[in-house]
DNA sequence: AGCACGCCGACT
DNA sequence: GTCGGCGTGCTC
């Protein structure tokens, strides 16, 4: 028998299938969608792979499969067919593709042991010539002659040590033996507490105030708390690994793994009810569940105004879904932030319901995906990655909030949700339904030309109004006088509210703004050392960190430049704040950013807080604006609007617009009705208007236009190919050399029907993360299969160029980055 | 990528 | 004379 298979060590230059003899010992076993180890290259280094098919034949000439890892395949043919669109579609490789579909707690991970062989005898005399090595084989012998990678790790630069280890492997003076594991990626904390008490860790502390500063700042925080996340001390105190190691090894502390986060407890909300639908529901209702029953029933956009009730409409959908015997995924774009529609689910299909997200722990996870893939749970709510989980018989796929960009991936895969879903969807006869209040433009184009229906829901569950919008000009504000973030409106309207005992969210939209530090007498701004942004001012710890490579530094007390004052700048959530105290100065504020957001005080804590009306104003960055329900909340402000607006990327409309339409829904979720005041500089532009007017229609009949003259989506797709390494030079000529040969690939007759406008390149909008350069090319064109086909072989022919070594290149569609 | 094969410079 | 440097080409 003869296996095709995806190798893992196989990268996207040399990805294909590859052929193994299967000895007839594996016969049984080796079946398609299984894990097997093979040898792989000319050092036949063994590597992880995936069946994809199997063949008869004797395959004599061919490598023989090494191992069979799972004893039952772990995907379905259906998802190997999916792995290969995916591997099509996102310029992946199969294996890339795979790893995306199966759960955390499936990966293998690789444990290399080294043993001195004991053949050898004075070897210190045979390494003279190699330092390194023989200083890489003095710490094995330390270690009692065998020991495990990743202690040497600890020990040597990678580098260094991959090459000593080589050498020291091809003079057989080493053996090294591979285990594999199930790989443990448990999401677990390290905990950090004294191992001696209060007392003694403060005298030790003191006494190394000046030698070790920062081992006394963890000890001083740690007698006060007693234990903690090694990670939140780490943050408060700037200290790094070596601390907490180091003090571990003094005896002072404990280190230990915690469980990060448990599986949240899903409360049914109430007992399972008859639905019952409005008429506008009903009618949705109806229209989607006679498209459902077609033979090839593609895809529907249900496009209801916040607060229509969507999700009665799925639940009745999928009810319907069940009774014909089949299962269902219902895509979210973050679960934490739905909990009450998990709640409801619960409530409705009780232990039918499968969750499948990122905080989940490993093991759940895996069980969760044991349940899907047995049949037990035939109602799967998830988020991005769920769109993978194995249903069996899938009759209807939802992806809720379309236009969420949480569902695109931005690491590899970059695969987008929705896209998966459909093909899904079409690959199972199943109905695609694509929920949303403001629906990305190029879904609303599809439902509005045909190629998916459209299903509206145009009012409001009980008929509720929709809150009374008004727009505060900035501007206007600053020529008389209010310097503050917070406007007149806002300011009385938050009076108002207190005094009738209602309360208040403020938004403050920072998408694309940051705190930073500016010398007021040079105008210096502190940059990341690795990364060309600036760093960013927290205030919860007094320090400036990198939101790229996690670069952290103490606050300089004086500009590094010219000796100059530093202060921060920028509207902080936490400036926001204060002000609104100045201003009104009973008034009690929560606030909800990344400072006040931790493990030991998680989001829920703050909103439980609020519901439970401790505060008049809940303060936030965009965490606040997505699905809560508030009773008792009737105004809302979004401090700036614009911040968002005039980014240079061709969603940004599109993303204030269904910000600002999300954030105004949340006024008067209740009996009463809500108002909302939009903040901005820019009080004529036609977003801010049209969406002050809860106007779709007018946003969706200007943004289109807008598209097209831009060639965007839905009129073509934008392909990023985005180039990498260490020495910027490098990158941009290999930028260049790419485009070079893409535009004289495109001359050719064969190519002849790609319509294709090259930009770039240029750097991109960071242009260097951790010391390494980023250089861009954008290309505006219709995503189809042959410019896929030529992107593919110019990535190719690029990572084979032996002149572009230094560089590496991926390609990337509609990116939101 | 990762590894072996193959041809030039610093040591016994 | 050889060990080890790095350029070249292939991966079932």
């Amino acid at each position: 028998m003869i296996a095709k298979i995806a190798v893992s060590a196989a990268v996207l230059s040399i990805d294909k299938p590859y052929a193994y003899r299967v000895p007839d010992s594996l016969a049984e076993s080796c079946l398609p969608g299984v894990r097997v180890t093979v040898p792989f290259g000319r050092g036949n280094r063994m590597s992880e792979g995936v069946v994809l098919a199997t063949e008869d034949g004797r395959g004599e000439a061919l490598k023989a499969v090494a191992q069979v890892l799972d004893s039952e395949p772990v995907l379905s043919d259906e998802l190997l067919r999916l792995a290969a669109f995916v591997r099509e579609r996102y310029f992946c490789t199969y294996y890339d593709a795979v790893r995306a579909m199966l759960p955390a707690g499936l990966w293998f991970s690789y444990k290399q042991t080294y043993t001195i062989a004991d053949t050898v005898g004075d070897w210190r005399a045979l390494m003279r010539r190699q330092p390194e090595a023989l200083g890489v084989m003095e710490a094995i012998a330390a270690l009692g002659g065998r020991t495990e990678r990743e202690a040497l790790k600890k020990q040597f630069p990678e580098q260094t040590l991959d090459k000593a280890l080589q050498s020291l492997l091809g003079k057989k003076l080493l053996t090294a033996d591979t285990d594999l594991l199930r790989r443990a990626h448990d999401k677990t904390e390290k905990i950090a507490s004294l191992a001696v008490d209060a007392e003694e860790a403060l005298s030790y502390a003191r006494s190394r105030k000046k030698s070790a500063p920062l081992q006394t700042a963890v000890l001083e925080l740690l007698a006060a708390i007693g234990s903690g996340s090694v990670k939140d001390i780490a943050y408060f105190t700037g200290a790094s690994g070596a601390t907490f190691r180091r003090l571990e090894t003094l005896g002072y502390l404990e280190l230990s793994e915690q469980e990060l986060l448990r599986r949240p407890e899903i409360e049914p909300a109430g007992e399972k009810q008859t639905i019952i639908l409005t008429d506008e529901q009903q009618r949705a209702y109806d229209g989607l569940l006679a498209q459902s029953r077609q033979a090839q029933p593609g895809v529907a956009l249900l496009y209801g105004v916040t607060g229509s009730g969507k999700t009665a409409v799925y639940l009745r959908l999928i009810e319907d879904c069940l009774a014909a015997g089949k299962s269902a995924l219902v895509l979210v774009p973050e679960i934490a932030l739905t909990p009450q529609l998990l709640r409801q689910f619960t409530a409705q299909f009780g232990e039918l319901v499968g969750v499948l997200h990122s905080s989940l722990r490993v093991g759940e996870r895996y069980d969760e995906w044991k349940r899907i893939r047995a049949g037990q749970a035939r109602v799967v709510v998830g988020t991005r990655s769920a769109v993978f989980a194995p249903l069996q018989n899938p009759g209807l796929f939802i992806v809720d909030e379309e236009q969420e960009h949480t569902y695109k991936s931005e690491n590899n895969p970059r695969y987008h949700a929705r896209e998966v879903a459909i093909c899904r969807g079409a690959r199972d006869s199943a109905l695609t339904v694509l929920g949303s209040a403001t629906p990305s433009v190029e879904t609303m184009y599809r439902a509005k030309t045909g190629a998916y229906s459209l299903f509206e829901i145009r009012g409001r569950y009980n008929g509720r109004a929709l809150p009374e919008v008004t727009i505060a000009d900035m501007k206007q504000e600053l020529k008389s006088g209010n310097a503050s973030a917070i406007s007149a409106a806002v300011r009385q309207g938050i009076a108002e509210n207190m005094a009738l005992g209602r309360q208040t969210i403020l938004l403050l939209n920072r998408r694309g703004a940051s705190r930073l530090v500016l010398c007021v007498d040079c105008g210096a701004v502190p940059q990341c050392p690795r990364c060309s942004v600036n760093l960013t001012y927290h205030s919860a710890n007094g320090r400036l960190m990198c939101h790229y490579c996690g670069h952290s530094e103490a606050m300089p007390p004086r500009c590094p430049v010219c000796g100059g004052h530093l202060k921060p700048v920028g509207t902080g959530t936490q400036r926001a704040e204060l002000e609104l105290y100045e201003q009104i100065p009973e008034v009690k504020v929560l606030r909800m950013d990344a400072d006040t957001v931790s493990a030991t005080n998680p989001h829920e804590k703050i909103l439980r807080k609020f519901r439970e009306k401790k505060a008049d104003v809940l303060i936030g960055t965009q965490m606040v604006a997505k699905g809560l329900d508030f009773e008792n909340v009737t105004l809302v402000g979004v401090l700036d609007a614009d911040s968002s607006l005039y980014l240079d990327h061709y969603r940004a409309s599109e993303t204030t617009f269904s910000m600002l339409t999300q954030v105004i829904g949340r006024a008067g979720r209740g009996e009463l009705t809500g108002r909302a005041v939009i903040q901005t500089m820019t009080p004529d532009n036609a977003v801010i208007q049209l969406a002050a007017a809860q106007d779709y229609d007018g946003f969706y009949d200007m943004e289109i236009g807008v598209r097209e003259l831009r060639g965007a989506p839905p009129f073509a797709d934008l392909f990023t190919i985005t180039f990498t390494g260490r020495t910027e030079s490098r990158v941009a000529e290999g930028a260049l050399a790419f485009r070079s040969a893409l535009v004289a690939a495109l001359s050719q007759p064969s190519n002849a029907a790609i319509a294709m406008q090259v930009l770039g390149p240029a750097p991109a909008a960071v242009a260097k993360i951790n010391n390494t350069y980023r250089y861009r090319l954008t290309l505006s064109c219709r995503n189809a299969r042959p410019v896929r086909d030529l992107l593919r072989q110019l990535l190719r022919d690029f990572a084979r160029d032996p002149k572009m070594r230094e560089v590496s290149a991926f390609a990337d569609v509609n990116s939101y980055e």
